[in-house]
Formats: structure tokens, C-alpha cells, sequence
DNA sequence: GGTAGGATGGGCT
DNA sequence: GCCCATCCTACCC
């Protein structure tokens, strides 16, 4: 080992809140390659959704203040997990002041660090792009839960950060995934020619 | 390479 | 009672 690679940061400042307090599009646009960190796993964000207050049918929020859906409509920086088809779990930073809802959903992750422990998480992962390329899957491989609903994402131990060595990259827009109501909308981010996307996107170069 | 169908349970009308 | 911001398996090119 050298002096030089013993000094080097593991990780980046971690965002702050200002970061968040933004429209969900330009919050989704700049989570492309931060680093999503919990516990002893991270990865490089690769693919976002942002999802609108008003208006965006697809949007939990677009039916109001609900016992979920109320974190969305809480402070920026916050984690809004939520659980879909009896099985899975969704991660979303809520963006917009408080007051107004909006948030991102991280969909797909490229694994940094713990690898082997999300192999352990995710067995039936065949390569390192099965990780964390969905939605469902980057929860299970960083073990994040609903018990990580409403939690500060600016400390504490699921946090985002900038990557060690910031490195310009390509973004694709697309119409999001898995809605059938205001499914037109180009609200999905990606980095383009990245492997680690979700399911039927890699090609998208 | 591709896709159809099932698993599975909370949220909301 | 219906609807999901999903994933996996089986099966078919």
C-alpha cells in the first residue's frame, strides 16, 4: 500500500440539504453519479425517476396527504420507502420545500462497495449488473426497509455523497417505468452506455 | 435474445 | 375489491 492511496477519501462531502430543496427534476438530473451509501454498501446512482406533485397522476402524492404518503410532503432530504406487489421496496429522496411534494426514485445502482455482502442479499444475482439494476433489487442488496422511511438522508446512516473523483457523464431522458398514467412525461435519468441500469435499458447507448 | 404469468400484501375507493 | 413506481421463472425463439 502507498501513502498516496492510504490518503485518498473513501467518500465525498455528503449533499446537504439545499441540494434537495430543488424541483425533482434537477434533483434527479444531479443524483447521476453520487454515491448512495448504508451501512457497509455503497453504489454510483445510475438511473433516477422523478415523480411531481400536482399533476403527475403516477405520483403518490398526487392524491394528497395520506398516512403514507405524508413524507412527501415533509422536509427535502428525507427518505420515502414505500412497499409495492407484497414483496418489494422502493427508495425515494423527497425533493421540493416542505409543503410541496415531490420526489426521486433511485432505480438502479452501480455496486461500490460491500459487494459481497450484496451478492449474500442477492442471491440470485448472476453478475455484478443483476445487483442493484432495479428498483426492488438495489433496496434488497443495501438492505434498506421501511424502517428507513422518513430518515434524514444528510446524516445518519443511509446518506448520499459525491463520488471521490467527480467524472463528467452522459445523461439520457426517457418516459418512466412501470406507470400507466401520465406515462408520457420524460422524467426518467440515466447515465448513458452505464451497465448497471435497469432491466431492458443497457442498450440505450 | 425475448416475454407471459404468477407471487404477494398494503393502500385506498 | 382492485390496483399497484417489481422481480423471477419458465418457456420460446
Amino acid at each position: 500500500m502507498t501513502l498516496a492511496s492510504e490518503s485518498l477519501p473513501s467518500i465525498g462531502a455528503v449533499l446537504l440539504r439545499p441540494f434537495y430543496r430543488r424541483s425533482p427534476v434537477e434533483v434527479a438530473r444531479d443524483l447521476l453519479g453520487k454515491v448512495l451509501v448504508h451501512g457497509k454498501t455503497s453504489g454510483t446512482i445510475v438511473e433516477t425517476e422523478a415523480y411531481l406533485g400536482e399533476g403527475d397522476l403516477a405520483a403518490h402524492a398526487a392524491r394528497g396527504i395520506t398516512g403514507r404518503t405524508r413524507v412527501l410532503f415533509g422536509p427535502p432530504g428525507h427518505a420515502y420507502v414505500y412497499f409495492i406487489y407484497g414483496m418489494y421496496e422502493c427508495l425515494n429522496l423527497v425533493a421540493e420545500p416542505e409543503g410541496k411534494a415531490g420526489c426521486v426514485l433511485i432505480r438502479a445502482l452501480e455496486p461500490v462497495a460491500g459487494v459481497d455482502l450484496m451478492r449474500r442479499r442477492r442471491p440470485t444475482a448472476r453478475k455484478a449488473e443483476d445487483l442493484a439494476n432495479g428498483p426492488g433489487k438495489l433496496t434488497l442488496a443495501m438492505a434498506i426497509t421501511r424502517n428507513q422511511n422518513g430518515a434524514d438522508v444528510t446524516r445518519g446512516s443511509l446518506t448520499v455523497h459525491e463520488p471521490v473523483v467527480r467524472q463528467p457523464v452522459e445523461i439520457a431522458v426517457t418516459r418512466r417505468i412501470g406507470i400507466t398514467q401520465s406515462a408520457d412525461l420524460p422524467l426518467r435519468f440515466l447515465i448513458r452506455g452505464n451497465r448497471y441500469v435497469s432491466r431492458g435499458t443497457a442498450q440505450l447507448t
